[in-house]
DNA sequence: GAAAATCTGTTGTTATAACAACGAAAGGAG
DNA sequence: CTCCTTTCGTTGTTATAACAACAGATTTTC
């Protein structure tokens, strides 16, 4: 992935990002499929980068029930609301769903005025405001869609903003049963029967990853 | 309240954050309790603060049911996800739950670079992102503490999170039982059940909004 | 201080989601 | 191709939360 084209680095150029990259002395990380990048509890200064395979934001409650948060694709920022927020713990925890190379940035580094004065510095501040932003409204989406009491209430809400998001009705989901099932707050196995049921009502039809709303 | 004391000025003075607002031509305006703020669907340019009074942050689904997503005391400041997010509509609606006054601010003129070169402004723009990391933080907890399928768990998550932010086992909590259900996303009336269960099983004891957290 | 309105706690019924268990299907490794 | 692992769909049972209805308590209003 090319970093100029990362939302962070939104405005600068190729060159531009590694002499920041430099300046910022970011360090890059690789983790094999499952392996745990930042745990609940820890305390961060950096925020982390994916720059290619995919992340999953979880939590565990006491009774180790698992929780999805959001996934990150390559391209997406994470762990930037605890670095922002000093002495704050991390509330989840990151783990690498398959082999993916992380790239970690010092918070202070980025909000500290540039010695140099170089305007990409500025830049970076804003944009990351704006990661920051989308990070709470994907959060509020989450909210919105596991604000109905009913499963298919719950489906129905996601799989709109699917519909939306990809301006077609017929989309791909970027979860399996289990993880969509976490990131809905239900059991899977009564949700698989619930989207059976939908399909027999004639609500929507589904192959795999791929769902097709009807009318 | 004090405007030097809102957590969006901090390290101005008094005397900054006035020339500040005239700089950035804020507005202040005045709702009556019940009143809607901003509501879903919009789209806002302005980020508001509160001045006095309380306003309440939640989103109503297709069927009716009311989920709420956290509420705002003077100083808070609501609506910076979607005045950051150009073009976004917003997913909640904001009313006041008293009498409010909220004051305005137009982000752009906030993020853009002050001709001035004012350092109050970047000041300014680094206050808004550890904000706007907050706001996340309060809604990665709101998750948190949905995510047991119990009820008495989340309860219990919640009352958790109050008591280590009171620093005590004892706490005053700000919402109803009305408004606590909606931030729970569960029923009132199963809720005041299995509160009074809890107290009878010697987990908590309470007296309208006073709880208390037994060992 | 009386009346109205809102909020709280309780109960019983019903719907529905969780849970457990299993076989089928799909995907990967050798 | 075959074995092994993971994922998916299905079923039946059980627990539990939603819902409706109401009475008592509390707060607000005039």
């Amino acid at each position: 992935m090319k970093l100029s084209d990362i939302q962070l680095f939104r405005g600068l150029e190729e060159d531009d990002v590694s002499s920041l990259l430099s300046c910022l002395n970011s360090v890059k990380r690789n983790y094999k499929k499952g392996e745990v990048i930042l745990s609940e509890g820890s305390i961060v200064e950096n925020i982390g980068i994916v720059l290619s395979g995919m992340v999953m934001i979880s939590c565990n409650d006491v009774w180790g029930n698992t929780s999805i948060l959001g996934s990150g694709a390559p391209g997406s920022v994470f762990a930037e609301v605890y670095a922002c927020i000093p002495g704050q713990p991390m509330l989840v925890t990151v783990s690498a769903v398959e082999d993916t190379s992380v790239l970690f940035m010092n918070v202070g580094r980025v909000l500290a005025t540039c010695t140099n004065a170089c305007p990409f510095h500025t830049n970076l501040a804003r944009n990351l405001l704006t990661v920051c932003a989308h990070k709470s409204l994907q959060l509020s989406q989450r909210v919105l869609h596991t604000s109905s009491k009913s499963i298919r209430g719950r489906l129905m809400s996601y799989f709109s903003e699917c519909a939306k998001h990809a301006g077609s009705n017929s989309f791909l989901i970027p979860y399996n049963r289990q993880q969509l099932a976490d990131y809905l707050n239900v059991d899977r196995s009564t949700m698989c029967n619930e989207l059976s049921k939908m399909q027999k009502d004639g609500i929507i039809e589904y192959k795999k990853n791929r769902i097709l709303l009807k009318d």
